[in-house]
DNA sequence: CATTATAAGGTAAGCGCTTAACCTATTCTT
DNA sequence: AAGAATAGGTTAAGCGCTTACCTTATAATG
């Protein structure tokens, strides 16, 4: 069946614990017993067993990584990004979609700890979330990638909303629109609040204020961004500019402005937020705030990978800088 | 440290062996006990060790998957099936972009078996794939999700990309066009080709012919998209509907036609391909050919479990049918 | 009542590795 | 040239389970 140590061991006419050896390249070996075993191990095409070596001590190699929806391009990105450099460490990820059920994230923690992977990495939208609380105290390494700042201490990695949305902001403005609104998610959430917050800050500082009237909650999907433009739209003094605070919310509201008979970005520039891929294929090219993507995946699987390395944690809140992506659906105003 | 089947024996004043046995479910075991073991495993939140039990011969429950690049909206659909499946039947996945570079996909190969995967899922376009065959003659379980016939039995999961083609033509023919072109991505390719046929029959059904001049490879990108389709507006004889062998092909034709001062679907009518996310936020909704996602999930999972479990290789190929999704980028011709 | 079945559970080997502890030639030292 | 270092291995225990094979009560049988 499978080669295992021991057949290396015997042909090579070593013991297993030389082999080992020369696997992990500990101990002292010979060169001339080292390539003797290396070649061995090359005619038998021997893959070491991780499970063995994990049982014996060693790690899995294994990252665990739960988000909301797979299906979802920004989350698809976002896994690839973290697949990318689990790869570049060694280790290989297992990704799982929670669709932000409880009881899934549960189930899925479960299994993880089962299988013992190394390390988990959630991207999540839920602060009060108790499964975080659990996989703390039990000390496994964990990197949250969230929105919310979180009320445990916990490693995570953050993108600046309030800073996106400043730029999403000062973009406007610097193309000469005054009157701007804002499509945000929910107004609960502290993400959009901050998104909203940065473009606010970005007008005061230009003399100008954000009319209440023209900040409306568009909830997550196409039909809810189309119906917040339209709403829009609706008010006696229409804005110039729209800041949407996701690209599906934007993409509504450029489709909004079309049906009611207006163009992007002739009658109304639009700026979303994410830059995921629908902001390239969508017409016009869709400007937006675009997530530092490869950067929160590298961050996130290194400061991962350090904890379960040295086994010390040193929690720390890691906040990225999100950057303008200027495109077709924005344009100065005359 | 980790709970071990040691704690929970010793705490339940049993052997070690009971508790295995009232874990698995095996063996004779009184209710008493049964219930008496269960309860001190809940008491101490005991998560067995799949590591350890995959050493003594049970399976790891994990799946491999390689795909092409799962931030692309497509895969990582499939990739959600599959993940979704696999949950069903207790098994995680570990998702794997090969980028379609050799090297990669051997290196994953390589993770995967160090690993011990239960079993490996493969999406590829290559039919020439030497880790395949690498895999068959090690008798992992394996199931292609491709859309070549593979030279080797392999079991696989493919989906009717002539009957594809043909609803395709069909529906343009039912709203009256005769003058339909097809933007292929690459004729070289046999699912390409596929399409192409089943439009090509369609047509010659209803006593039509295809001008070959209105045949264009197109490749994979929306430039390459929207270039093909320049291509046909010069023609002499413009088409009235043009069938884009998938949606990003598709997209780059509609905002082609746009650009040269047309309208979708008024002036043209164009289907795409794939069904993907990217089909219901384009601006006109793009009528599209549906792959069966979750039914491709389902299959494949199934098979690969399947499998897994009987040891027995009953290789098969699955064929299933796409089904055309009509939306607003098609319209009948007066 | 002695014998046999059966139910319930225990023993111990083994899965494929890692690693601390130990052993034995060589090579240095002085 | 004798003792100390050192290089290059080997031995064996242990990681946390599974499982074939035992053992021991207890119930069934004639």
């Amino acid at each position: 069946m499978k080669i295992t140590i021991y057949d290396v061991a015997e042909k090579a006419g070593v013991s297993i614990a030389t082999v080992s050896k020369v696997i992990n390249n500990t101990g002292r070996i010979s060169e001339k017993t080292r390539k003797k075993v290396m070649q061995i191990m090359d005619e038998l095409e021997y893959q070491p067993s991780v499970v063995a070596s994990a049982l014996s001590g060693k790690s899995t190699f294994t990252l665990g990584l739960t988000l909301p929806d797979l299906a979802n391009p920004y989350f698809a990105e976002l896994a690839r990004a973290i697949e990318d450099q689990g790869r570049k460490h060694g280790f290989n990820v297992f990704i799982c979609s929670t669709d932000n059920d409880a009881d899934k994230e549960e189930e899925y923690y479960q299994l993880f700890m089962k299988k013992r992977v190394d390390g988990i990495i959630m991207v999540s939208r839920d602060k009060q979330n108790v499964v975080v609380k659990k996989i703390l105290s039990e000390k496994v390494p964990l990197v949250m990638i969230a929105r919310e700042i979180f009320s445990a201490p916990v490693t995570s990695v953050m993108v600046d909303d309030y800073y996106g949305g400043m730029q999403a902001g000062q973009h406007l403005l610097q193309q000469g629109h005054q009157n701007i609104a804002v499509i945000v998610e929910n107004l609960t959430e502290l993400g959009s609040k901050e998104r909203l917050r940065g473009c606010v800050d970005a007008m005061k500082e230009a003399q100008l204020e954000l009319d209440p009237q023209l900040v409306i909650e568009g909830g997550y999907t196409l039909e809810s961004g189309k119906a917040a433009m339209k709403q829009l739209l609706q008010q006696k003094q229409r804005p110039t500019a729209v800041f949407a605070c996701n690209d599906i919310l934007a993409i509504g509201a450029i489709q909004a402005v079309r049906e009611g008979g207006l163009k992007v970005p002739d009658d109304i520039s639009i700026v979303g937020y994410d830059n995921t891929i629908l902001a390239t294929i969508i017409d016009p090219p869709l400007t937006t705030v675009a997530q530092p993507m490869q950067e929160i995946g590298e961050r996130s699987v290194a400061l991962l990978v350090q904890q379960i390395q040295s086994k010390e944690t040193v929690r720390q809140r890691v906040l990225l800088m999100p950057d303008l992506v200027v495109r077709q659906s924005t344009r100065t105003i005359k």
